[in-house]
RNA sequence: CGGGAUGUGGCGCAGUUGGUUAGCGUGCUGGUCUGGGGGACCAGAGGCCGUGAGUUCGAGUCUCACCAUCCCGACCA
């Protein structure tokens, strides 16, 4: 399977490629841009999906299904939002194919011509407003609380797996309320919501922020977001949630008779992850040696391989096997015996490692007289013999540190690689190396664009709430009030 | 859409100035020995050499066109 692949000093973004189509997680379709996501990693965007539908209903939240196809004519009410879409939009002209004249093929029939194209959702905003519109009529209809777990298409011109498809998997909420502190509240909780699930399951610091107005959403006030480092030194924005304030209400005329009987705009907000966390808990976490999943996410968390030479010594084992699997089960690990014939245990012990799978159990004759295992951890490839005796307990406790540590290593990367930097010349020299750069911004887009023209970083997030001071833009040094993270970005 | 590269068994590649039967590694099938970090040997299966047109006695190899993929830019979660 993956036997020499290119370490990341080497080629980085080879080395993330290789990764993900040898560890089984996706690979390149038929499509151009699209991928087929592999049992494997279908299987970690699932324990990913139920994590945050938990935490969504949790929170008030209810699921629901809105269309694939939105009329076009939708997209021209919120003039921000169809100017940041209409670049990457796939549209739907007609509805019907026949045989070709010539017989050997199928084409287009042009008769078939749809009077109004549809739009392949890039987003589900318009459709959605226009439907709540006939949901809302008075303060007692809100707050609306729902959620979409869906495909989203957007015609991008360069696609890397995870990171940018043209079609990819997220989920989209999408709110209505009363008043417009409700609906930032809103906002902030699910941006809370999405960066507890980064850094407990996903193993992930990451930085809350706002965006600047380049970087924000098409049709929001405010976007605030979550970012993260990569081992590269690049940021990857995680998770988007939108104050929408009155835009998408107005456009789509949604009113509320209010308490005091006088008829109201709603107050909106939407908030996604997409299948591009997919990427981050790749880059974030995994080494030379292949994929490193944090225990909570992975489809396994114990792979047990026995190593025996006769049929005898392998019913053996098992026999040994058996109450440890029930005794793991009960705790809720998910744990694979890997008895297959058709692999030596060398083979499998390599396949594991490369699938990240966190915990490695072998057992063999040797372990059999001595009442013992051998345990494994992928994340510092330390192996260890203990004793069968509580190993149950032994692994949940070691899944946990295994947790723990891989949230600790991100932690203290990120804190090594952010800087605060207070000149032009250092800027540019820290940029190269990668990192988060903490410095001065005197707030207008003319100056993050030239920075961006000149150095390809951008600002990833305005810090909520910190790094507060007077200060000097890094370009211009005109006066500034706050440090803003720049960071090159995915 | 610009610049660069590549299309040859499932995957990764070699194939000389055109020359007859297109190889290698890996994977696959069967077998024997094996088994605590990707095992060894034996025997097999598997190719319209991206597509189309041309040059030639003869094309994987030369010419042209087209298609596809990858990398670098402009666009983006």
């Amino acid at each position: 399977m993956a036997k020499d692949f290119p370490t990341r000093e080497e080629n980085y973004s080879q080395w993330y490629n290789d990764l993900v189509i040898k560890a089984d997680l996706a690979e390149s379709s038929a499509v151009r841009g699209c991928m087929v996501i592999k049992p494997y990693g279908y299987s970690i965007w699932e324990k990913m999906q139920a994590a945050l539908d938990k935490m969504f209903k949790e929170t008030g939240h209810q699921n629901a299904y809105f269309p694939l196809f939105i009329p076009k004519s939708f997209f021209n009410r919120e003039a921000n939002h169809v100017e940041g879409f209409a670049k990457e939009c796939a549209v739907v002209t007609h509805y019907r194919l026949k045989n070709s004249p010539d017989g050997k093929g199928i084409e287009v029939d042009e008769d078939a011509k749809l009077e109004e194209e549809l739009i392949v959702r890039p987003t589900s905003e318009t459709i959605i407003w226009d439907t709540y519109k006939k949901w809302i009529q008075s303060y007692r209809d809100l707050p609306i609380l729902i959620n979409q777990w869906a495909n989203v298409v957007r015609w991008e011109m360069r696609t890397r797996l995870f990171l940018r498809t043209t079609e990819f998997l997220w989920q989209e909420g999408h709110t209505a309320h009363e008043t417009k502190e409700e609906a930032i509240k809103e906002t902030e909780q699910m941006l809370n919501i999405y960066a507890e699930f980064a850094e407990n399951w996903m193993a992930i610091p990451v930085l809350k922020g706002t965006k600047s107005p380049n970087e924000r959403f098409a049709g929001a006030i405010e976007t605030y977001c979550i970012e993260a480092l990569m081992q590269d030194g690049k940021a990857l924005q995680a998770g988007t949630s939108h104050f929408l304030g009155q835009n998408f209400a107005k456009a789509f005329d949604v009113k509320f008779l209010s308490k005091e009987n006088k008829l109201e705009y709603v107050w909106a907000t939407s908030w996604g992850v997409s299948t591009r966390l997919m990427g981050a808990i790749i880059m974030a976490h995994s080494d030379d040696k292949g994929l490193v999943l944090p225990p909570k996410l992975a489809p396994i968390q114990v792979a047990i391989v026995p190593i025996y030479r006769k049929e005898e010594q392998l019913e053996q084992i098992t026999e040994k096997v058996k109450p440890i699997i029930e005794a793991l089960t009960k705790r809720g690990i998910r744990v694979k015996y890997d008895d297959r014939n058709t692999y030596k245990p060398g083979w499998k012990f390599s396949e594991y490692e490369f699938k990240g799978v966190p915990v490695r159990m072998a057992i063999g004759p040797r372990d059999l007289e001595n009442n013992t295992v051998e345990i494994a951890r992928r994340d510092t490839l330390e192996k260890d013999i203990l004793q069968i005796t509580d190993i149950d307990l032994k692994i949940e406790h070691l899944l946990e540190k295994i947790q723990d540590n891989l949230y600790q290593k991100a932690l203290s990367f990120r804190e090594d690689n952010t800087f605060k930097v207070d000149t032009w010349d250092e800027f540019k020299k820290v940029v190269e190396k990668g990192g988060f750069i903490l410095a001065h911004w005197d707030g207008t887009a003319e100056t993050e664009q030239k920075i961006k023209d000149e150095t390809k970083a951008t600002i990833r997030a305005i810090p909520l709430n910190e790094y507060f001071e007077e200060g000097k833009c890094i370009l211009t040094g005109k006066p500034s009030k706050q440090r803003v993270y720049f960071a090159k970005a995915y």
